[in-house]
This record gives C-alpha cells, structure tokens and sequence, in this order.
DNA sequence: CAGAACTTTCAGTTATTTCTGAAAGAAGCA
DNA sequence: TGCTTCTTTCAGAAATAACTGAAAGTTCTG
C-alpha cells in the first residue's frame, strides 16, 4: 500500500462530475430513507458505499460524511444486519473495509425480507391474538351473534387475509433463495 | 340525536372484549406506522377509524386516544390528503365525522399510489438530473472514456431502470381505476 | 505477553419530530 | 349582523430519535 492516510486513496483521480454526482446521489438516498423510517445517516452510509463502487473503511465515511467514528460503527453494523452490506479486508491492512450489494434487485429482495420479519411479522402474530380475544364463545354469550363483534371481527380478518397474502409473495419472490422477482416484476410492468 | 355529550354515544354497548381488541389494535398498528416514517399518532387515528367501523368526530379522537385538538385535526387532514379517510355529516349535528376506507385492499393502494407521488417520484426526478451531470460528453474528456464515471453511470442506470420498472407496475396496478391488485396477488401468490 | 491498531459501546448531548393550547378563522343560524 | 359552534393554524413546549466522543473491548503482531 501505498497510502499511510487514515482513508483510502483511489488510485485513479475521480471526475469532478462524478464526486459531484455522488454527492447528490448521497444526499437524495438519505432524504428518500428517512421518509421511509430510516435514519437519515444509515442510508448515506449505504448510499455513499453503493454509488462510490468500491470498499469503504470506516474513516472514510466519517470524512466523507463528518460523522463521528461510533454513528459510523453502529450505521455499518446496522446495514450488515439489513444483509445490504458486507465487510471485506485488503490485503495487507488491519483495517476493515465494506462494500454494497451492487445488484439492485438483490439489495431490493434484501430490503424487503427484512421489513417483513421485523415489522410484518410481529404485526400479524399480534393481530392473530386479538382474534382469540373475540373469534371465541365469549362474542356470542346469551345466544346472540352480537353485531359489533361480528363486524368487528370481519374487519380483522380482511386485515389478515391482506398480510397472509402478502407474506406469501415475499416467500415466493424474495426469500433468501428469491429468484424471479425481478422477471415477474418486468412481466407484469410489461402488462 | 338523543346524545347531548361532546362525543359519540353509540346505540349498543361494546363488549368488553371488542374495546380491549381495538386498544390492542390501535397500539399494533401506530407502531407499525412509526416503523415506515408516519406519526404514531397518525397511524392511530386511523387504526381506530378503520376498527370501530364507524364515523367518529374530532372529540371522539381526542378523548379514545388523549390528543390535542390541534393534533386530532392535523392528522386527520393528512389522512385526507392520503386519501384513507373521507369526511361524513350526520343530519342535525354541525360537526364533521370521519370514516375510514374499509377495503384493505383499497387503502393499501392509496398508501402505494401516494407514496409513490411522494418519495418515489421525486428521487427519480433527481436522478435522472444526476444522470445529465455525468452522461455528457464531459465524461469522455481527452479522448479517454473514463471508467471511473463509466462505472458510476452504470450503477445509477441500474438503479433508474429499477424505479421505472417498479412505477410501471404501480401505474398497471394501483393507479385510481387500479383493479385487479388484488386478483393478481394472489393469483402470484398462489404460485 | 505487552503494545499497537482498530472496533464497539453507551452515557450524555444535540437535533428533529411531534404535540399542545390558545387564538384566529369559518360556517351555520336567528 | 352578531352569536354560537366547530375547525384550523402555528409558536413554543415536550418527547423522541440520532449523534458524539471517550473509554472499554478486541484482535493482531513482534
């Protein structure tokens, strides 16, 4: 290596064209994140990591993003865990370095996967309970069918219906194995 | 109307089980919101039109889920402006009632459609700029084609071929007259 | 094993988002 | 028009989320 700098120097000079671009692409990732539950600062890590195309370490980040070592920490750790990231080494240096996913539709699947297991699984495991809390005898004691719990129990039911529907698509197109998505994407845009 | 008080009386009494289900509900699903960047409080507006079935006005949000006034009214106009919710009058009573869509599949529609407008739409628009920043001959200076920036075009190309693939779908399958969602769901899902 | 190089953790701080409440604005009514 | 009822707005307060930096932890190396 020829580089003693605490970040990575590319060997060939980047285009201001080009630095100007990521920048903006960082900048636009980060806004589109934090609107979908995100912090801001993860997806620019990510963001950062997937336009620039090559491993990152992470003082890179914190120079390129002037973010303290321990939001760098925790963001690439987060990322590793969401499966968009992985680490890598050089050969030659201590340090740890990480690169993106660069398949689109791979970091798509990834997505995707993991908001199912955290939030829509959870979601539906707790929507099957409260439907014990009413499906039960309890809802037509003294012989009425009870109206208000009957609709009520309807509405829960479609809600479910929706999420088994959907937890099966994610199965079917975006599991680990996940092939297809992207065909039966185009497929279907194609009409 | 026989009611004189602030809130709605409704005509029969809620079973016990039916109210603690809608608390639970209302709680599952404003956490579920907060994961995907909507307010709580928001979310919960909604859960708890979509669950009691019926119309509720402005102090009936205010007292079942302890908000503000200020809070109750701004919430549910963004839930208008998402278009999950409508306004209803009930004859003799000058307050406005709300209703919530109740076909699952409809408001998963209007929460896509919008959300597309919203975040999806304008990142692509700033790609696409992004795009002209380095797509240009500027790229190609000196006679070199540069790997660099043709490295990076690749990437963004990828990732814009993505977002259109995924507006067409929305377009083919969410738009306002979007049918058949539902139908091809789970014609996919049914493999 | 001691020291150097690097990474992780977390208590405290800062930034951002969300909420409140009171005042201003409509809209119906007599 | 003036009164009443209801709705909206928004500056400031409160709550929440994100970030920092230094100390503790880990791993490699001689």
């Amino acid at each position: 290596m020829v580089s003693t700098d605490a970040t990575t120097q590319p060997a060939d000079p980047i285009p201001e064209a080009v630095l100007e671009a990521r920048e903006r692409f960082v900048a636009a990732w980060g806004q589109m994140g934090s609107a979908w539950g995100i912090s801001r600062t993860m997806a620019e890590v990510h963001a950062l990591l997937f336009i620039t195309g090559e491993a990152l370490c992470t003082d890179d980040f914190m120079s390129r993003l002037s973010i303290s070592r321990g939001n760098a920490s925790m963001s690439l750790r987060a990322l590793l865990e969401w499966g968009v990231i992985s680490r890598t080494h050089k050969r030659g240096d201590r340090k740890e370095y990480f690169e993106a996913e660069s398949d689109v539709w791979a970091l798509f699947r990834s997505i995707v996967r993991e908001r199912m297991k955290r939030e829509v699984e959870p979601l539906v495991a707790g929507l099957y309970d409260l439907r014990t809390l009413t499906h039960g005898d309890s809802g037509k004691r003294a012989n009425r069918p009870d109206a208000v719990t009957a609709a009520h129990n309807e509405r829960l039911d479609d809600m479910l219906e929706f999420f088994a529907t959907m937890e099966k698509l994610s199965q079917r197109f975006v599991s680990p194995s996940g092939r297809g998505l992207e065909t039966a994407a185009k497929l279907l845009s194609r009409l």
